[in-house]
DNA sequence: GTCTATAGAAAGATAGAC
DNA sequence: GTCTATCTTTCTATAGAC
C-alpha cells in the first residue's frame, strides 16, 4: 500500500496519538466492518504503525469497543418532542442514507460488525443503552422497548438495503416515495396507545 | 478440529461431492456469514478437503454465488393473497427469529455477509430477483418497488436484532406485542392505495 | 513515543501424486 | 475423484532497539 508521508507530523504526544487511532478506527470501521479491516490500514490511515494500536488500546477488540462507545455517543435524534418523531426519524434516515452522506455512522457500523460475533456482543450493550433506552422513553403506550428496537431494526434495513446492499429499489426510490412509506412505517410503530 | 471420520462414506462421485459442499456452504455461510467461515471448514463439514471446494466451483466467491441462489430459491413466502400479506408475513418473521428456529436462512446469510462488498454485489441481485419482484406484484398503489424493498428491509432488520445481535428487547418480548406491533409496521407499508 | 523485525496462525488457491 | 504438501499473502500481537 501507500507510505503515510505526506501527512502532517504530529507532536510525539500519546493523547493525540491515541486519538488519531481511534478516529481512524472509527472510520474505518463504519466503511469496513469489523472483520473487514486491520490494525495496520487503520493505524497507517493515523499515521502511525500498528504497533500504537495494541500500545494504546491493547487489542483490536478493545480499540472496537472504544469507538463504539465514540460512534453511539451521540443520542439527540432518539430525544426531544414525540409528536414529531415519525417525521424527524423519517428526514433523519433518508438523509442518512442518500449517496454522498457522511460514511461515518452507527448503525452502519453496526450493520457491517455484527456477523463478528465479539464485536455483536459489544454492539448489544451500547445499542441498548444509548439508543434504545432514550427512544423506549419517548414511546407511550405498551410494549415501549419492543416497539423502540422495532423502529431501531427499521433503520438498521433501511440503511442495509440503501447503503451496504444497494437495493436500486431504494437507491432510486423518489424522495417523495421514500418519504411518505418511511414515515407511514414509522407511524406503525409509535402509535400503538 | 474434529477429523470427518464418523461419516458415511459418500460414493466417489462428483455430482454427490458437489452439492455435499453446496449445502455445507450454505449453512456456513448463513451461520457465520462469507468473511466468518473458511474453505477448509466448509469443505471438512462436508466430509472432502478444501481441494475440491476449487475444483467444483472455482472460488470460494463462486461457491457463494452457488449457495445464495439455493438460499434465495424459495420464494412462496412472498405469492398468494395480497389481503393477508401482513398476517402471513408477521408469522413468518416471528416464526423463523425465535430462538430454536431453523439457522439456516437467506436473509440472515445475507445480512451477515453483506459487509463484503463482492458478496454484496452478489446478494443484491439475487434478493431483486427473487424477492423483491414477487413481493412488489403482490402490491397496490404507488411505489411498489420502494415499498418491497422496504419490507424486506425490515424482516432484515428485525433478524438483525433477533438473531445477530440479541438485542433483550426483542429476543425477550412477548409473542402477542411483537406480532401487533410488527404487523402494524407491515400494514403501515402495505396499504398505500 | 515510536519504530523495525518477527513470531505464529490462518486464509485462498494450486501442483502433482495416486 | 480425492488427497497431501506447499506457495503466498495476510492477520493479530509482541520483543526489543532507539
Amino acid at each position: 500500500m501507500r507510505k503515510a508521508v505526506a501527512l502532517p507530523k504530529r507532536a510525539r504526544n500519546a493523547a493525540a496519538t491515541r486519538d488519531a487511532i481511534l478516529q481512524s478506527a472509527l472510520a474505518a470501521f463504519s466503511r469496513n466492518g469489523y472483520d473487514g479491516i486491520g490494525v495496520r490500514e487503520i493505524a497507517q490511515a493515523a499515521g502511525v504503525t500498528a504497533v500504537l494500536v495494541n500500545r494504546y488500546f491493547g487489542s483490536k477488540e478493545e480499540l472496537f469497543g472504544a469507538a463504539v462507545e465514540i460512534a453511539f455517543s451521540d443520542s439527540t435524534l432518539f430525544e426531544g418532542d414525540p409528536s414529531s418523531l415519525a417525521h424527524r426519524l423519517t428526514e433523519a434516515v433518508i438523509a442518512k442514507t442518500e449517496k454522498d452522506a457522511d460514511p461515518i455512522d452507527p448503525l452502519l457500523l453496526l450493520l457491517r460488525s455484527a456477523p463478528n460475533p465479539r464485536a455483536a456482543e459489544i454492539l448489544r450493550e451500547s445499542i441498548a443503552r444509548h439508543f434504545e433506552r432514550p427512544l423506549k422513553s419517548l414511546l407511550m403506550g405498551p410494549c415501549a422497548s419492543e416497539r423502540a428496537a422495532m423502529i431501531l431494526a427499521f433503520i438498521s434495513g433501511l440503511q442495509l438495503f440503501r447503503k451496504v446492499i444497494g437495493s436500486k429499489a431504494l437507491t432510486d426510490g423518489t424522495r417523495a416515495g421514500l418519504y411518505a412509506n418511511i414515515k407511514a412505517a414509522f407511524q406503525g410503530l409509535i402509535d400503538r396507545d
